[in-house]
DNA sequence: CTTATGACGTCAT
DNA sequence: GATGACGCCATAA
């Protein structure tokens, strides 16, 4: 078990109409917000990342022009070109303690 | 082993 | 509200 894959496990179940900061993301699956994104990136995990934004709502900076029409798709409470992050922010799960390990 | 980069987060200006 | 700067930790070379 990667973070890759805590990452998809943790994004796949973000509800529609819903989603997760990648400070979030990365607190769920034990690790720091910049290693979600970066991490997805290079192992290119066919998750819903449109549903994964930024702390302050924004989409990810690879998909700002994309994003926003998926969540407005989607139901996603949004505030103009951004996620209305108090309404829409889902927690993937609780910070584990075996997820930072990976042990078993 | 070290150096460099990044789909981020928060504070200061 | 937007931009600049530093810190965070994992992955790649």
């Amino acid at each position: 078990m990667t973070l890759a894959d805590e990452i998809r496990d943790a994004i796949a179940s973000i509800p529609a109409g819903h989603v997760a900061s990648y400070g979030d993301v990365g607190a769920a699956v034990g690790a720091g917000a910049r290693q979600v994104g970066s991490t997805m990136r290079l192992l290119d995990v066919d998750v819903a990342w449109w549903r994964v934004v930024r702390a302050d709502g924004t989409p990810a900076s690879c998909h700002a022009g994309t994003a926003p029409e998926l969540l407005r798709d989607e139901g996603t409470a949004m505030r103009g070109t951004r996620v209305d992050m108090a309404v829409a922010r889902f927690r993937p799960k609780a910070p584990p303690d075996g997820a930072a390990s990976s042990s078993t």
